[in-house]
DNA sequence: TATGAATGAGACTTCATTCAT
DNA sequence: CATGAATGAAGTCTCATTCAT
């Protein structure tokens, strides 16, 4: 029926993306995905090899994507106060525009961390860059950069996954400048 | 071999945890977790429903318990700062004391999050009770709790994640006292 | 490409008959010939009803094309001998002047050999009526049509076989003596 | 139903074997297997890891059983006329024994036949090697050992064609010795 | 209680065929 | 005539669960 070219694979990772969200990525079958999109099964096979393709291309392109964007971000800022807002800005803004997205690359990282080769730049690795060079600049002191990514990592998603169970109700934009803060204080300062 | 009546069980369920971390829950079959254990699979059904009785039980089961020892700690501290201390040297510990099923309750929560009913005590349930207390006793100003409570779970259990992933190397207990005081500063203070 | 009309068909019937000799023709897609042949998938049912039809045409015709031939090259000769030795020569030229059409009639014999209506020449019919007006003849003994025209059948085809698969170096025809010889010895001699 | 041990095994073999040289392999399903044996399709996997495993294992073992009855056959004998008529007749109560089983080692050959390494023992091996030592203690002239096993070969394996196709509707074991002097005439004699 | 062969629903995937362009 | 995305029936295989021993 719907033979609108390149629109379909579109339709399919939306659809996929949505149910892999609510039900898990293995409790969604390609029958879920196919009748969803409103396509038959067959043709998942001509966009995707496999469903652990489409489920692993799905996250690799938006996991790299997102890394890469918040690499150029903070390199338009010179400390580290101003990079790690930037970023957290970022992130929250990220997660308002497509809660979807972000739902699923939280859900799919257990899984599909394994295919992430130690080259792949991701969100985790452009902080912990971002904040050795900070401790290399004595912004704050140097301590355990792996530690500090995890806490200001913490703050940041954690409070994503309430918006995402609905705990929290306010647009995550909302709350940057509290994270910004509770970030930046969460990073040992001088004198502490 | 091991057909030694209620040994068989915690065998089981131990093997079970460890696949289930392993490879995720769906993932892991029951003759996985037979072979592994060395017993028939039928076996496995003298002792549990179905596999999916099996994964709630084991998470269930630790996860209440969990937060029931979390809760009679904090009873013992008058102040927010001791409770949220004690809490957190808790999660530490318990987690250098079985990572594996520290583990299976952080992964198994998003599928299994959906049979807790809201009676249930869990530790977001004490923590947000404790903090809110706090704020109630002006020992830290009255915010958003669920906020303030994600921020904290956020701290302790990424830093959490990184240690299962391999990235921290220490016990978490060596870094209970970082976790405590980045928490607490997580927390708006007053005069900021 | 390949847009230019009946040498499309040509191009297409080259290429299955080679994919279906290497691969068998339940295993040959008809992705696998539109991709080797450079044309569209639908292409091919623009000039074959179906699959089935394809290879059965691709049967059919030189099955009942060569057994004609077979037939006339006989009627120019008088004696059984002679008839048979120009049958022989006659088959090993059909094998190296295109032995992957060949090693498809070999192969598709089994699989298509029951649309072969009882009506049809082929190179069996052929050489048991030779046989038969020989024994009529009293060139030979006369004995089991059926079992001698087997006999010198094998001889030819499994020597061919083997040339298909590499056991054999020679072109048949450098062979051809050889076999005319041993067919001939095959068929029961008066005195024996 | 049918919990019959390890008869379900054989009883699998029985009715893949029968379909597969009705049918074809690749046209059987294994729907076809389990409905035709009376158990489930799931049972089909407790005892092949796949159907081209089944398949390949009703080849694999008796193709290799049979060439090794033929060799320590010929063994018992110790001239190549005695050898061949011992092996022929060995084919021929085979044939007659199972033929089934016969006509489906003649069908797999040219889809199995890329799995036989060349350790293996065949029936063409035992042959040849027969053939080899005539020729080398001057029982038949010297000529190409290969050629000469392909005639041999073809005059019994053609004739089994024929039988299995109901165009020869004797006995094979009542037609060896009409094969054996064939095959032995087939063999270019001394003074040739 | 323990066993493990058997079950069968259902998942993933393939592929011959169609049809709008 | 050619194209190739879309279709959906059908095939292979997996796996939670049952049950006779």
């Amino acid at each position: 029926m719907a033979r609108n070219g390149n629109h379909t694979k579109e339709l399919i990772e939306r659809t996929a993306l949505k149910l892999f969200v609510d039900k898990g990525i293995t409790e969604t079958t390609i029958r879920d995905i196919a009748t969803a999109a409103g396509v038959a099964e067959g043709t998942l096979y001509r966009h995707f090899a496999s469903k652990d393709e489409l489920a692993w291309e799905l996250f690799q392109t938006n996991y790299i994507t997102f890394a890469q964007e918040l690499d150029h971000l903070q390199q338009r800022y010179d400390t580290l106060k101003d990079k790690l807002a930037a970023m957290i800005r970022q992130f929250c803004a990220f997660f308002d525009r497509d809660p979807v997205l972000f739902s699923y690359l939280l859900l799919a990282q257990h899984a599909q961390l394994k295919k992430v080769t130690p080259e792949m730049v991701t969100a985790v690795t452009v902080l912990q860059k971002v904040i050795a060079q900070g401790m290399a600049r004595r912004e704050v002191p140097e301590t355990d950069v792996e530690l500090a990514a995890a806490m200001v990592m913490g703050v940041v998603l954690q409070v994503a996954v309430f918006r995402a169970y609905g705990r929290i109700t306010n647009n995550l934009s909302d709350l940057s400048e509290t994270l910004v803060t509770a970030c930046w204080r969460v990073l040992p300062e001088e004198g502490h």
